[in-house]
DNA sequence: AACCACTGGTTCAAATAATGAACCGATCAA
DNA sequence: TTGATCGGTTCATTATTTGAACCAGTGGTT
């Protein structure tokens, strides 16, 4: 490991929770020497990285920050971040990926990815998500702001025969999908398809849209679905990261769990 | 110069007018072997400080940025309170307002503003500010900590032919601002620009950064630098109370004692 | 007041990691 | 083909990083 490479590592020891440690406990954290560690601090401190709260000697991080971020932010606009992470969703599931953004109450879709594994594939060229008839707007309804619910409720249309038609269906769906973790569509949008969605989170920690696997119904079997479920939950962590956040502790938890019961029901794995 | 920052330093060449940058690019500008830069640049890509633009290999700002400044802003949320009383003031005077924050020994930009008032306005881009050069620099000097005169007449740097040359010009100049509570520049770092600035405080009661007002040089009239100067008491006594602060009473003292010259020279108000 | 346990910070010989000229393979233009 | 880029890699040389031991200061206990 280089030393640009520890110096690095010891911003990654700060957090919200975490803001403000002091040299002592940095070099616990990092199981540094206190000259080397302290030798880093100051190479950061230079750059603007760390600063010390004059009052508690305590290191934090620096202004430098919000300058940088700034300009990754007129760098890399949100579209050109998902798009890998959707080329790598389609290839690894073999099925059409999307990402969509909530704006106000609105989903709109910001990117979608084809995979060429089979020739069958799921074309949806939409620009905005109903709420309740797709994978992600269940997802975005279950992490997202609890307002849009009414806007839900109030705009039931109907799609297909699966399509969600009750207030009281839509709130169990959505109930689901916050102890699964993953938004969840049989045929409910369009007939030939079933959808799995996660939710992506923004910098502020807020939800900011949604991850979806679209397949072709006929091909949606337990195995498929388990397989977008690992796949959706590493894209959603990218996604969200390349958004500059972190998924919440609680959504990763049901995750989890999810994963532990459909490991449980699938004697092979 | 250590190692770990040389690999900082590789950061400060992104910027909004330069946010790509491939290897060769970044090797002349930062004067270094191509090797070196590369693993330097390898050990940021690990961290996730820069990545690298798939299509042309350059290399660019990563999405790290987002998340650690929004921690800082967690940690000393200083932009957010600076933003609403930027607005006012460059509403107030019709100018392009400025706030940054002194860190360690450099001057970081915070946030600015361009008023909608005036179709020229002064649109200034940088993320540190010369402590000589500038209102804001100069503000700092005189009410910030006294170690930073030491590095500034080490960095005399010339932008234009107002640049303060020599360290007895930069005391007399410190001096002044002592003595009227304002930062002030003509035409001494850009040369249609000139500035006033007034220190700001944090809860510790130290000089914490400044706000700013820069007009194009040929309006800077004696009523607007009055019109300014009552505008940037207020804003900093704003930023100030925002930051957790107090304005010193020595401050208020020579800012009240500069209003009364101000107003003995002129009649009208 | 003496003692202890803890801070943050510094020193210097020993050891390790950074360095850069030269090199490779690709791409592009003339 | 040639030449001039580009990004990236190699390895002997060299300079930098490293950390045990050391200060100095602080707050709590005996």
């Amino acid at each position: 490991m280089s030393s640009a490479a520890k110096t690095l590592q010891l911003l990654s020891f700060f957090s919200a929770t975490r803001p403000e440690i002091g040299l002592s406990a940095l070099c616990r954290l990092a199981k540094r020497d206190k000259a080397t560690t302290h030798r880093h601090l100051q190479a950061l401190e230079e750059a603007g990285f760390v600063e010390q709260n004059p009052l508690t000697r305590q290191y934090r991080l620096g202004p430098a920050f919000l300058q940088l971020a700034q300009v990754r932010e007129q760098t890399v606009p949100r579209k050109e971040s998902a798009v890998p992470v959707l080329k790598a969703l389609a290839e690894e599931t073999g099925e059409t990926t999307h990402a969509s953004v909530l704006s106000g109450s609105t989903v709109f879709a910001l990117a979608s990815c084809e995979s060429t594994q089979h020739s069958t594939r799921v074309v949806i060229d939409l620009d905005k998500f109903p709420l309740h008839a797709t994978a992600s707007g269940l997802s975005i309804l279950a992490f997202g702001p609890s307002d849009l619910m009414e806007i839900a409720t109030a705009n039931l249309k109907t799609f297909t025969s699966y399509t969600i038609k009750s207030k009281a269906s839509l709130e169990d769906a959505v109930q689901s999908v916050r102890e699964t973790g993953f938004g969840r569509t049989i045929r409910s949008f369009e007939d030939e398809v079933s959808s799995l969605a996660a939710p992506v989170f923004d910098k502020t920690g807020n939800l900011a849209g949604a991850i979806s696997v679209a397949c072709v119904a006929t091909r949606f079997s337990p195995d498929l679905e388990r397989k977008c479920q690992e796949h959706l939950i590493a894209a959603s962590r990218d996604l969200t990261r390349g958004w500059g956040g972190t998924v919440p502790d609680q959504v990763e938890a049901v995750w989890a769990a999810t994963l532990k019961n459909s490991n449980a029901l699938d004697p092979i794995s």
